[in-house]
This record gives C-alpha cells, structure tokens and sequence, in this order.
DNA sequence: CGCATGATTGACAGCAGTCAAGATGTGTGG
DNA sequence: CCACACATCTTGACTGCTGTCAATCATGCG
C-alpha cells in the first residue's frame, strides 16, 4: 500500500506533476469509500466532479428501461471516471457502481477546472485519457456491432492472455463479462462450453487456459472455424 | 461561401481565438481536395495529422472483415476528424470516406502539438471536443446494444426533427443511415414501411414526416406499442 | 433510352435472447 | 466444520428478431 501521493504519480492523470501540485491536488480532494454493489452515480445525476479510484474495482455502465446492461468499462485502481460530464457540464450518461468495496478521491468540478486553467500538463494527461477511451469505445462499437458473440469471446480471450501465457483470470464474474460483451450470461456460458468442448480452452471456474490459440485467433477475425 | 479565416472562426476547435492564431493555423495547414467516394484516410494508417472538414460530407467509419460497415459518425461542414489517433500516436482506429465532394484543411500532427503547447485555449477545445465525442459514442453504444431496430429509428427521427416541425430530412442515404444505426438497409426499410402502414409516419423519398410524435416516443424509449 | 445505383419486398435461416429448471459455488452463522 | 441460504452459473426447449439471398421496383444521369 502507498501514501496518497505515491499513488497519485501513478495515475495517468496526474502523471508528472511536482511535488507541490500533488499536494495540492490532495488538499482539494474528498475520500470516499463505496461498499460493493453501493451506487456511485447514477445516469442523469448532475456531475459534481471527477473520480480517481484509489482502491477496489467500479463499473460504469449504462440500463435500459426494461433492466438490460451494457458495461462501458470497469475501472481499475487509477482509473479515472465521470469527466466527460464534467468537461459538458451535463448530468452523468452512464452509471457509476463498486463491484467490491471501492475508496475514490472525489475532486470537485470547480477545484478541477482551476488545476486545468493552473496547469497545461493536466490538461495534456486529460487529452490523452481521453483520446484512450475514445479508442477504446470504437473497439466496443466494433465488437459490438460486427462480431458474433464468439467473435468477442475470443478476442476477449486473446486480449486479456495476452503475455500471460494463454492463462486468463477472469477477474470480474461472467455475468459482468457477459453485459461488457454485449450479451447475457446464458450465451456466454453456451459460448464456452463449446470452446472447452471442442479443446479451444480448459476451464476451471474463473480461470481459463488458452490450449489452441491459433485457431481461437482464427474465430475472433471471423474466419469460419471448424472448431465451433 | 467564407473566407478560410471567418470558417475557422466557426469552428469549435478554434474558437475564441485571437487574429494572428487563427492566421497561423491556416499558413501551417494544407488544403486537399476530395471526390465523391474517395477515401481520406483508412483504417491503420499511420495518423500523420487532424483534419478539418472545410466542405462538403465525410463518414467515418469501421469496416469488417466480411465487409458489413458500422458508421461512427457524420463529419459535416466545420467538423474535426482524425485526431484520436494523433494524440495517441498510433494508426488511424477508423476509416475516412468523403460522401460528396469534399475540401478539408489538414494540419500535420507536429504543427498542431505545436498550437496545442503554446495556446491553452485550443487544448481546452480540445478537451470540450473529444469529450462531446465521447458522449455520442455512449449514446451509440447504447443504441446498438440495448435497443432493437425500431427503437433506434423512432429514436433517430425524432431526434433529427426536434424542433423542425416533425419534418426529418434524410441529408444521407438509407443504406447509410442503416449502417449508422448498426442495422442493414432490408430492416431498415421494412421498418419505415411498417411505421408509414401504421401512420406513425410519412414518407416521401428521404423526405419524412412524423405524425404520430406521441406512439413514436413510446417506441422509442421502449414501451409496448400496438402500433408495430 | 438504358444503365447504374439505391430502395423495397419476399422467402427463409439462424443466432442469440427468453423463460424456466437444475447444478454449482460461496459465504455466513450455528 | 458443517449446513443452509443465496448468488451465480449452466443447461434445455423454444421463440423471434434480424440478417441473408435474390428478385423487382424506383430514381437519376449520361
């Protein structure tokens, strides 16, 4: 575990700033602790300010009137959400939730925009986190939109064992990874049992074993696959 | 017709700024033409600069291997595109089409790092710019995930016509409009005909009119209705 | 007029969602 | 440490929306 301003120079955000700005960032920051499953924001909230999730794990997400959901993204510890709506001054279009107990540094939308106005390289770090999560959403729309949900199991797949030794620990529950992919867990489950079945992964609960990397690449671009 | 400095003026990225900037970016900016159906730039590319569409009409978007196409969006006259991947440094996420003649200034990305540093203004349109990006992407993805076809069309037009008096001018081909609302132009056009059969709508050509507001909206946000 | 492009319609197929039941896993309190 | 309760995952049967393929119709332009 870090003191506040260790962990600080490790987020994105705040990536090389001097010491004194760090200070200061703390100054104007609040602490608070989520418990899992507690409501962080909820889409249409008017957006107060900017989180850095200090400890634990959040998504956000958005729910359609008749209770399905889309995962935009989960964050991770120096992560950072809820800025768009503050750069639009717009309530919040997605909501905010802990997926286990959660501690954020909440940074109020005025005290923000002064370190903005104060300090061209937050304003440079802001750029690229929001540049990131601009491709990343083109790679959902992607996925989403043009492939099949085997097609997104892969990749998925492929992504996350990526220099791991084809070993994926999913970290988030299946239902969770399910609403990100844009599908329901009964599909997912369905998914990959014929993957174990047809020898593509070995799978123990959460963690899964990539054994025929070559043809699950051959899935997730979409070439017909004899294995599925 | 403008001159290039009034058009600049119009641009969000450039706005509020003083004479001499604005003189600036069009000495280090490029002018191209474009043709009706010619490509701009394509999907892993490497991004050499922002583009900034003076004339004409531009989609951007994403292929598949298959060829079924997912639009991200529209570029109209004033419009930005191409910068995502400038900030990142990495090739083009997204492919560039011009849908008419078209005349976009572009500005190399070394030049446009260089306005970036020494003008806060421009970053902090930036940040307003990729942030509004960032929201009609939520908006997207939310679209195309949780709602069926008919809800995104009814969604669509009545979006299009707000405050036009129920008029909606499709300045876009269906087929686009189809790939846009991740659909294909078959369902599209037995939806449009479904709500025409029904009186929800008129349609004449690309020429819409809403006659049903009311239904329309209760389709849209997903309630039952026995009007499909 | 005739070709090219786009829009529409029809018949059909299949992927993925719904609903419901059962299996498995996890955590808590006795 | 066990047992029970609850959450999550899995499996099965079924439905239906939407995509595919193909033919026809409409429109516009040289």
């Amino acid at each position: 575990m870090f003191d506040d301003e260790t962990f600080l120079k490790k987020v994105l955000l705040f990536k090389n700033l001097p010491h004194d700005q760090l200070k200061k960032i703390l100054e104007i920051s609040e602490k608070k602790v989520f418990r899992k499953g507690q409501t962080i924001f909820t889409e249409g909230d008017p957006a107060d300010g900017i989180y850095v999730l200090r400890e634990g794990k959040v998504k956000v997400f958005k729910l359609s009137l008749d209770g399905k959901e889309q995962v935009l993204h989960f964050i991770g510890e120096g992560g950072v959400f809820g800025e768009v709506a503050v750069f639009l001054g717009e309530p919040f279009p997605a909501s905010a939730e802990a997926q286990s107990e959660s501690t954020v540094l909440f940074i109020p939308r005025s005290s923000f925009f002064d370190l903005l106005k104060n300090d061209p390289t937050i304003s440079m770090n802001m750029l690229a986190l929001l540049s990131l999560r601009l491709k990343e959403f083109v790679h959902l729309i992607d996925t989403i939109s043009l492939k099949d949900v085997s097609q997104r199991v892969s990749t998925y797949l492929l992504f996350i064992a990526e220099k791991k030794d084809n070993i994926v620990d999913l970290r988030i529950k299946k239902s969770e990874l399910a609403s990100f992919l844009g599908t329901i867990p009964e599909t997912l489950s369905r998914v990959l049992t014929k993957m174990v079945k047809t020898g593509l992964i070995k799978m123990e609960g959460a963690r899964i074993e990539i054994t025929n990397p070559e043809e699950l690449k051959r899935i997730a671009i979409g070439e017909k696959s004899l294995f599925l």
